[in-house]
DNA sequence: ACAACTTGTTCACTTAAGTTAAGAAATGAA
DNA sequence: TTCATTTCTTAACTTAAGTGAACAAGTTGT
């Protein structure tokens, strides 16, 4: 199980057997049951997360409307915005599947980091890629329309439109659930004729 | 004028002289005209992009249309996604002012971090706030209509309203200059009765 | 097996943004 | 200052998404 985190760690550094037992000493591997709530609004916290294996959903609760806006699946970490800001949370976060994650945070991170400094590096790196990664996905929302949008995730993450309920995708992607009933409909039926 | 580079330093990490004296060693402060253009569309550059003074914006050709993705003005600093991913920039950028900005790479980073390491350190931090800025930007973006992105701006950025032309704006707001216009006259309205 | 709840779709209607085109206002260059 | 270009606004029309409601399908718990 922690091969998965040390398959991603490879990707941008290659650790000693040392280093490995670095990270497991501290690290903490936990186990939720699909719909735990990890973080709730208004709710202060200092955890990072990195999820193994499953699927955990970011959503807002607006006028008691949900609005979800990130999804994290397998290989993909997520410190929340109220741990930089040490504000509370203004966002909830659950597991839309069950889900095996590592649950972390900057004590944590400063006890490897004086283990072995490299980590640091990477950690720079890490979320430089994922700043970069994060502007074009927002370039590409903004310049393109609910039904582009709605192609594009197809393409670039179709596992999400198999594993999670439409009505989240839907607000992910901007929009509401009907429309996007109609989009798919709408699609479907230009593939056909 | 280094002193602005200075400052916004200073809200990360304290200098000593001998750290002040190692990046103005390799710092290169650039001074650029309105309209010129700092990166095309297909070309390859290792450059990062801190603002001094002035304003640039990155936008995409698309059919001969000109997308608007991002503006950077004063103690904004951009890296673009090319120089992370190693491959041809997907974008341009441009000043849309008389701009005075630093122009670095990762050699010249390299160089300054072998000097003092707390730079790395920083760094990290500020790409991770970046990053948790760069997300709350996007799920708001995601969970508002047009109208509201646009009082958005106006509340968070009031400056760029002022001085950005509205066909760049619109399509930073994702929008169509004709529906930007709309926008305001239905707002002006509105504070009127 | 049944009721209760969740999720997805459909429909009729409303509202807002996209499109096209024309003209006014501002900007810049000669 | 004048002319040309760029930028912004307005208007009529088209298209697509939001809204509210009803219903069907699927799921969960008892």
């Amino acid at each position: 199980m922690q091969d998965i985190l040390f398959d991603f760690i490879s990707k941008y550094i290659t650790l000693t057997e040392d280093e490995k037992n670095a990270i497991l000493s501290v690290d903490i591997f936990r186990s939720v049951k699909k719909g735990t709530v990890l973080l709730k609004e208004g709710q202060s916290s200092k955890d990072s997360y990195f999820v193994l294996k499953g699927c955990i959903r970011t959503y807002y609760d607006l006028d008691g409307e949900e609005k979800t806006t990130g999804f994290y699946t397998e290989m993909e970490a997520l410190t929340p915005p109220c741990v930089i800001s040490k504000t509370p949370s203004e966002y909830y976060i659950s597991c839309v599947e069950d889900t095996i994650l590592t649950v972390s945070n900057s004590d944590m991170e400063e006890e490897v980091n004086a283990k072995f400094p490299r980590f640091e590096t990477m950690c720079k790196i890490l979320s430089e890629q994922l700043l970069a990664k994060e502007r074009i996905n927002f370039d590409e929302f903004k310049t393109s329309s609910p039904e582009q949008r709605y192609l594009n995730l197809l393409e670039k993450r179709p596992d999400l439109i198999q594993r999670v309920p439409q009505y989240q995708l839907a607000s992910y992607l901007g929009m509401k659930p009907e429309s996007l009933s109609r989009i798919r409909a709408r699609i479907t039926e230009k593939n056909k004729g």
